[in-house]
DNA sequence: AGTGTTTCTGATTATGTAGTCAGAAACGAG
DNA sequence: CTCGTTTCTGACTACATAATCAGAAACACT
């Protein structure tokens, strides 16, 4: 809890024993929650899946939502991550600073597919959770993405339609893949977690939307340099 | 449960008290399943929500993944009416057809958003009620909407990208502004179901789509006529 | 009205699950 | 090794919820 003394730093990458579970747990319980959804996950779940005992759980989070918390939290450093890395392209127009997003985007999709799917299940569900997600962490980086599409809408790159809806469709459309696995297996026996797949997504993601969304005037650049 | 005697046809239309409190069973379930969830919603909710005590929906529906499953069926008439329309366009070009039923699918989600809801929720998490989704409702609307994507590759109108992604692209992303509604608005304080939002999004949809996926040949076709 | 059937309810049970707590085990500093 | 602290467990409680059932109410038909 505390920043940990940073005298003792030399062998500090040596987390204690209770920090080491409180990562089991709540890495078992992202996955979780991320595959299944808050409810359909029971604390007897995740301790099995982190091999400890239930209530190991409550000794290290309060409750049920607050393990949710701290599960989701792991995803704060890609967030962060990712929002550094757009911001750093300042020198390049907006509408290339979409497509770098979006092909970051498609990555981190791959990287962390909780991300999509809990975005996904609050983001149709409405709540508290989802009030926290947007406080805690993903409503300023969708915030500055909406300022980026605005700015490529009025640069005349992109096409003029409400950019609250440009942003849902990048977003909805890039992790599609991630989140909707389990379908695509079930429905047409294809599993898109494959490595030349993953690939294909990417480029399909990042051309299609490209192409789509882009004015004439830079709709031939399929990759915009500055 | 029988086919009802066709004999008294004449006055048919008024269905028997227990068939209409089923109905509104069926109703109560489906939006509160599609927004929530399966595990999230009650038997309480559900009844609540149609008027009824807990034990009436026993009556009808032996238990909660029947009540689930008659819910779903409500569904299924909207998604033949849709396989009706699709394969009613058999005169035009495959890409043509996309293109028809990409704008019809558009339209179909803002009139059942517990379709699109549902088939996010079930195809995210995988499992049982997906397996029942895809063998009863959406498995064969899907695969003939894939044979319409290879087709369309075929014959050179869309780029050749994995047929099974293209599909999910278009899926995802053409109800991504209805299953997201809570996110806009929590998010970006927009509200997307309103009657222009709506319009442009079937609009930024369809253009944005289209002109993503087409190749060359037909860039410049907004909406392909035969 | 009378009678049998369909439809529904109040009361209740069984079960699964989140959360609690006393105390055991592992750990760390001396 | 010893003692104090951190970390964890087994046994338990409280509660929500799906499901049951006997019987009441609504209905349909004569």
């Amino acid at each position: 809890m505390s920043l940990s003394n940073l005298a003792s730093a030399p062998d500090a990458h040596r987390r204690s024993k209770g920090e080491r579970t409180c990562d089991r747990i709540r890495e078992a319980a992202l996955d979780l929650f991320a595959r299944l959804g808050f409810e359909r996950v029971t604390m007897a779940d995740i301790a099995r899946e982190a091999e400890v005992s239930q209530p190991a759980l409550h000794y290290h989070f309060a409750d049920k939502d607050a393990l949710w918390r701290g599960a989701i939290g792991m995803l704060a450093a890609a967030i962060a991550e990712e929002e550094r890395l757009i911001s750093s392209a300042r020198d390049v127009s907006a509408f290339a600073a979409l497509q770098i997003a979006m092909r970051h985007f498609v990555r981190l999709s791959w990287r962390w597919p909780a991300l999509g799917r809990i975005v996904a299940l609050e983001g149709m569900a409405g709540g508290e959770r989802l009030d926290w997600l947007v406080e805690n962490l993903i409503g300023r980086r969708n915030r500055n993405l909406l300022t980026l599409v605005r700015t490529a809408i009025a640069d005349g790159d992109l096409k003029p339609f409400p950019p609250e809806q440009i942003l849902i469709l990048l977003q909805t459309g890039a992790a599609g893949a991630v989140n909707m696995a389990p379908l695509m297996r079930a429905n047409f026996n294809y599993d898109p977690d494959q490595e030349d797949a993953r690939a294909d997504w990417e480029d399909l993601i990042v051309e299609t939307l490209t192409a789509g969304l882009a004015t004439g005037r830079n709709r031939d650049n399929r990759e915009t340099n500055p």
